[in-house]
DNA sequence: CTCATTTATTGATCCAAATCAATTACTCTT
DNA sequence: AAGAGTAATTGATTTGGATCAATAAATGAG
């Protein structure tokens, strides 16, 4: 069933979950199905959904004088939504779409208001979830602020090497915030030097 | 009285705030007083508290290769934590220190772990707090992604002009991700073109 | 007020990545 | 299997900012 995933996960996430407070998730649940492809998210929406991802892949990123900027990817087990929009209510200027096809599980923002309202635990959810994604984001740009691009490929490998064995090689370099051709010199260089700090795998997946 | 400022803060945070809220917070806040050039937070060092800032300055910085590269500045009537470090509970990666007289309100880790478990109200607080350190940074990373130097320096003058006027100019290159030598030409270009996008007094403060 | 120290500017050179331009390697689709 | 379209590599050139170096301006301590 396509709630189990969630439910073992707010399990985890909240000690004190009940089957009543449960069953007022899965009443303001719904399942969406997406196929690879499809939109989501685009410039001047404001994001009216966080949700629970089963299985898929998305991604978010600007879109400058022609040029994709991927901001971040989404994969199975984590949250997705467009969470700056979706929290200041306000147009978002990115857009999210569908790298593989995805299954679900989303909440609207008047819904998760009331939920956090009526359920301290989900507050306290919603609280640690807003901290976790701050730490991550916290990473991401200590990333940009000290790493080299080389450096941020290592890490990108290191840290999400699952992802980064299903999307093109432009993406992990628009990611990293360099150009396709950038990326391609990196490889070659760390190829060339006898010095492979990561498996050969990742350089020629074969 | 020194907390005047913050139950303020919190009475507009929290519309169902109460008198007895307040005396628990109350109850476990210290007030402190720091001087210029006091060094807060060091590599190492597990954050430990979240602050009010009644009055001051700080930032926080990575020191790498001798080099400081500014994180963050903390003013007045705004939160100083070093929060990644306070959240995860892992040791900081940076220094936090004192750029002008500061008095500040602080609670403890386990202080506000109790509070959040006392009041839902103070929960919601901390999630709304999350929420928008969390947007906040989404800015300031969209801002290494998206924008020039140039572009940094005029958005940081437009959104932060009572701090650009209290620091050094290498302070404010090092925030931007520049050197000064880069910001001092970045400078010149902008006083040199007739385009003036800023005010004078930011250029030359006389 | 003066001198020492810190900060800002300016110049010359260097370098990593961007850009522009082909070419080669994949991967779908039929 | 062939061909079209997409992705990756490689080469040549440009460029914005870093670095190194020196000077000028501002700040502050005595």
């Amino acid at each position: 069933m396509a709630l189990a995933q969630v439910k073992e996960f707010f399990f985890n996430l909240i000690p004190t979950m009940t089957e009543e407070k449960w069953q007022s998730f899965e009443a303001i649940a719904t399942v969406r199905h997406y196929k690879k492809g499809d939109v989501i998210i685009k410039p001047g929406m404001v994001s009216n959904h966080v949700s629970f991802i089963n299985k898929g892949l998305l991604r978010s990123y600007y879109l400058v004088d022609g040029k994709e900027i991927i901001v971040s990817f989404f994969d199975s087990d984590c949250y997705f939504s467009e969470y700056e929009s979706f929290l200041s209510r306000k147009p978002s200027n990115q857009y999210a779409d569908v790298l593989e096809d995805t299954e679900m599980v989303e909440i609207t923002y008047d819904d998760l208001q009331n939920l956090y309202g009526k359920y301290a635990d989900c507050e306290r959810a919603g609280r640690l979830i807003a901290e976790q994604l701050f730490v991550e984001l916290c990473n991401r740009n200590t990333s940009f602020m000290l790493q080299t691009p080389e450096e941020r490929y290592h890490r990108f490998y290191e840290e999400c090497e699952q992802i980064a064995n299903r999307i093109p090689q432009y993406m992990i370099a628009s990611y990293l915030g360099i150009t396709p051709e950038a990326l391609s010199r990196i490889r070659s260089r760390i190829r060339n030097k006898p010095t492979a700090a990561i498996p050969a795998s990742a350089i020629d997946a074969e």
